[in-house]
DNA sequence: GACAATACAGACAGATCGGTCTATTGTCAA
DNA sequence: TTGACAATAGACCGATCTGTCTGTATTGTC
């Protein structure tokens, strides 16, 4: 029986719930949460049907849940990049981080924009969490910039949005040169 | 006959052609590329299933030709609204049009963007016509920015590129105040 | 050993998908 | 008037989608 021996390998190692969450993670952000079936996912964890909805209810919930957990690793993510960066560098350390995301082998562009523009249903619950995280994100670029000490440290916060956005959207068609792109324009802005 | 009178109206007004691409265009740009079925698309156009298929041969070709007419009237639209405006100072203007684009009222980002990050198939046809756009773009900057005499017209071209997608990408989720912001530092970038 | 909890496999339902096909209708030119 | 042509309506096909359900196997606890 193949079942007992891959079961007794896989639930001592991680829970299903963990599985299923890593297989969506993959197939939705390479290929986007509209082409990846349920089925799919099933596959790629090695888990059954029941277990997904045991756990996540609902396709849309677990997009939900993949996207919440992308956000809550990536905030980690940057606040550990950026630890040692004193506070008045951090806005532009930062682009490095977004130019080390843009050169990674998976890089494929921002999970949570893809979503929303696939996902035009304005009540779907992945529409809330990319809205706290942008928020997340306006205001560490306000603590940067204050930090910095540049001259108005709110519109430059509100471009370092703008630039922040345009090297991701921007990596995914012409590769990681937007990244560094944009960098170079932080640092120009952060300058003067 | 209810198909009489329709119809008379119909083929006297607009080729069917043109009324399944109006319809292919609202569509696949509110809601996506996959979101849309073929039915939607012939319920919108008023049309009937064999004629998409006599004209477009499959879904695919259909997408690739709302791309395709997307690009060109963005160019002529582009072209036609910079054309009072002296070659130095184009960049800059360039962004007010973004800033218009991002404020009409049906907005919803870079069609471009979407349906390549939906469809991940490199072969699809619809990846060459975002491609041309991106060159034609590049291009522009660049002759705008040497125009415009700034010290270092490739460099500040290719950050002109990221401020743009920057500007489209953040205003489909904030609103056009990104693309204010973008134009905000595209004038510091061209002024310094 | 008995039991509840968990996860497994997979049939099934109902809807929708892209695409093919037949049959009908209206238009226009010979 | 006839015949070619373009467009219509819509049945139909096989595949795929989300979600439900039945039944079985494994695990940990009493």
């Amino acid at each position: 029986m193949p079942q007992k021996a891959r079961k007794r390998a896989k639930t001592s190692e991680i829970g299903v719930r963990d599985r299923l969450l890593d297989a969506a993670d993959r197939l939705f952000y390479r290929e986007g949460v509209r082409a990846v079936g349920i089925d799919r996912v099933l596959a790629e964890a090695d888990a059954a049907k029941a277990s997904l909805y045991q756990h996540f209810g609902c396709k849309d919930q677990l997009v939900a849940s993949y996207l919440e957990r992308r956000t809550v690793d990536a905030r980690a993510n940057i606040e550990a990049y950026l630890a040692d960066t004193p506070p008045s560098q951090r806005a532009l350390k930062f682009f490095d981080w977004v130019v080390e995301w843009a050169e990674s082998k998976d890089f494929r562009g921002c999970p949570l924009q893809h979503t929303v523009s696939e996902l035009t249903d304005a009540a779907h619950p992945a529409r809330a969490i990319a809205h706290g995280q942008r928020e997340w994100f306006a205001e560490r670029f306000r603590e940067w910039t204050t930090a910095a000490g540049v001259k108005d440290p709110k519109a430059t916060a509100r471009a370092l949005v703008v630039l922040f956005d345009g090297a991701v959207a921007g990596s995914e068609v012409d590769g990681p040169q937007r990244a560094s792109d944009a960098r170079w324009m932080a640092k120009k802005l952060l300058a003067g």
